[in-house]
DNA sequence: GGTCCTTTGAAGGAC
DNA sequence: GTCCTTCAAAGGACC
């Protein structure tokens, strides 16, 4: 469980150490009127769970699937469906094709400001976000009954009967939160406060921005409330509203092409529509991305800080510093966003984003130690399995002298804990030599401080986590490997950070602990 | 321009 | 069932 109860997110530098079914315990003596219980959300949790897979199957994934090939072509069906709507719609302005839209929807009634999820009522607040966006938002796009009151373009009941137990109409599902008020996509502007901007940078081709004030009664809350809207190169969209989950697979550049070529389409861009790419369907946020897109801004306003990376450990202690029901929240609406996910794009899997992006630092890293053509040290020339065989100081964690004239041993970014245990390096690496961002600038007033030392907070992360992770209700069991953990990381971040040598004695209290579990 | 950093949670593959 | 990896957002920093 994420909560502390010792100093919240302002003590930076033990929470992580802190965070333990003890203080569990003693929040929940201190906040009796707390009605949710360590068990609670756990059963919350895993009543999402079971919701989900009752709603969808025992076997959705897998049905998900298999159903890839027939969700090809639902797909290709429900594309050329939107741009047949786009033509009717925008009166054949909007050419652009391979955009596949989310359907519009209405603000969900859970999350007007009267509802159980209302922000204004329960002190989560809705910021701004710095790209006009409100982290909700991301969900309201989801619903697919909102753009047509019978919406032709999206086959739910086939593609629900697709999916084994799947077979559910949303509305006895979601109607509760995303009730429409019998409108669309057309009757929501007189009504509706929305700031209708690219999600995405770059994604809206006229580079320009729309904000509509608000009429809505009891919309103060939501006053800011934008809902992203992506405008076509006619400057609307026609279907309104693309989920921020579709991606156009070049991204930006795709985007300008658009711009570029709105009326006069070269031929290399009708080519290209003869070749629709296919479009990037992300990933549903989870509650914790939900929490930090709304936050973020915040912490930003707070904090002055602007590096994400900083921002991140701001709002992730935050975020172990919020109460259970504040937290449930977010994982009702993280669990919502999946489910509306999962009904528009059934066969939509995660593993479809893999290898989108470039293989991770780690796996080079293992790739290039995994290298027996050029070791560069004992380690990674003999393994831990043969440790027998390193040379002394790489037994020691010091610096290999085996290999060190070939160039390598010498960095602290090695993945063994030299980087805590040895002083900095005298030449280190200028790759990635960068300061924690804590530590390059002191938190403002009011932010919660940095960890007292950044190896310290690192070293004491991953158990911290792993804490979490079982206050959270998480059916995974903690991670067993925290020593292993505690390496990577501590050889990950010492690797971008030449800490003090204070911090690295303190990381080796901490390293201490972790290779002891 | 691409990648990393940094966070937590979800998903899926491997064993 | 457990472990591990990847991706989701974000924007500055770095190469």
């Amino acid at each position: 469980m994420p909560q502390l109860s010792s100093g919240g997110g302002d003590d930076l530098g033990a929470n992580d150490e802190m965070i333990a079914f003890k203080d569990e315990g003693e929040q929940e003596e201190k906040i009796p009127e707390n009605a949710f219980t360590e068990r609670d959300l756990a059963d919350l949790k895993s009543s999402l769970v079971n919701e989900s897979e009752i709603n969808q199957s025992p076997s959705a994934a897998a049905v998900r699937r298999g159903q890839q090939g027939e969700q090809r072509g639902y797909a290709e069906k429900h594309r050329e469906h939107l741009d047949g709507v786009s033509k009717q719609q925008d009166g054949g302005m909007y050419k652009a094709a391979g955009y596949p839209t989310y359907p519009f929807l209405m603000l969900p009634d859970a999350y007007l400001p009267n509802s159980s999820v209302s922000p204004s009522s329960n002190k989560v607040s809705v910021v701004q976000q710095s790209h006009g966006m409100h982290p909700l938002t991301s969900l309201l796009p989801y619903s697919n009954e909102h753009f047509s009151p019978s919406p032709p373009h999206l086959p739910l009941d086939i593609d629900m009967s697709q999916k084994t137990g799947v077979h559910r109409h949303q509305s006895q599902d979601l109607s509760g939160y995303y009730s429409l008020s019998s409108g669309g996509v057309g009757q929501i502007a007189p009504s509706m406060s929305w700031q209708s901007q690219s999600v995405y940078p770059g994604l809206s081709p006229c580079g320009f921005r729309q904000t509509y004030s608000s009429n809505l009664p009891g919309a103060s809350s939501y006053s800011r409330f934008p809902h992203s809207l992506m405008l076509g190169p006619s400057g609307m969209h026609p279907t309104g509203i693309p989920h921020p989950a579709i991606v156009p697979p070049t991204g930006k550049q795709e985007h300008e092409q658009y711009d570029r070529g709105m009326y006069v389409k070269p031929q290399v861009e009708a080519k290209r529509e003869k070749e629709p790419k296919k479009p990037v369907i992300k990933k549903p946020l989870n509650a914790f991305m939900l929490y930090m897109k709304e936050m973020r801004a915040k912490v930003i306003a707070e904090c002055t800080l602007k590096e994400s990376a900083a921002i991140n450990q701001i709002l992730g202690r935050r975020w172990h510093a919020l109460s259970r029901e504040e937290q449930a929240k977010y994982y009702e609406l993280a669990r919502k966003e999946r489910q509306l996910h999962m009904q528009l794009y059934p066969t939509w899997s995660a593993r479809d984003n893999y290898g989108k992006k470039k293989r991770r630092k780690r796996e080079k890293q293992q790739d290039s130690s995994a290298d027996p053509g050029s070791p560069k040290k004992c380690r990674a020339r003999f393994g831990l399995n043969q440790q027998t065989d390193w040379c002394g100081p790489c037994r020691r964690k010091k610096k290999c002298i085996r290999y060190l004239q070939g160039g390598g041993c010498s960095s602290p970014a090695s993945s063994d804990l030299s980087a805590i245990d040895s002083p900095p390096s005298p030449s280190p690496s200028p790759s990635r030599h960068r300061l924690h961002p804590q530590l390059q600038r002191p938190a403002s007033p009011g932010c919660s401080p940095p960890p007292a030392s950044p190896s310290a907070h690192f070293a004491l992360s991953p158990p911290a986590r792993a804490h979490t992770r079982l206050a959270h209700g998480d059916p995974r069991q903690p991670p067993t490997k925290h020593s292993l953990v505690g390496l990577e990381l501590s050889g990950k971040r010492a690797f971008g950070s030449t800490a003090p040598l204070s911090a690295a004695k303190a990381a080796g209290l901490s390293l201490k602990v972790l290779t002891e579990t």
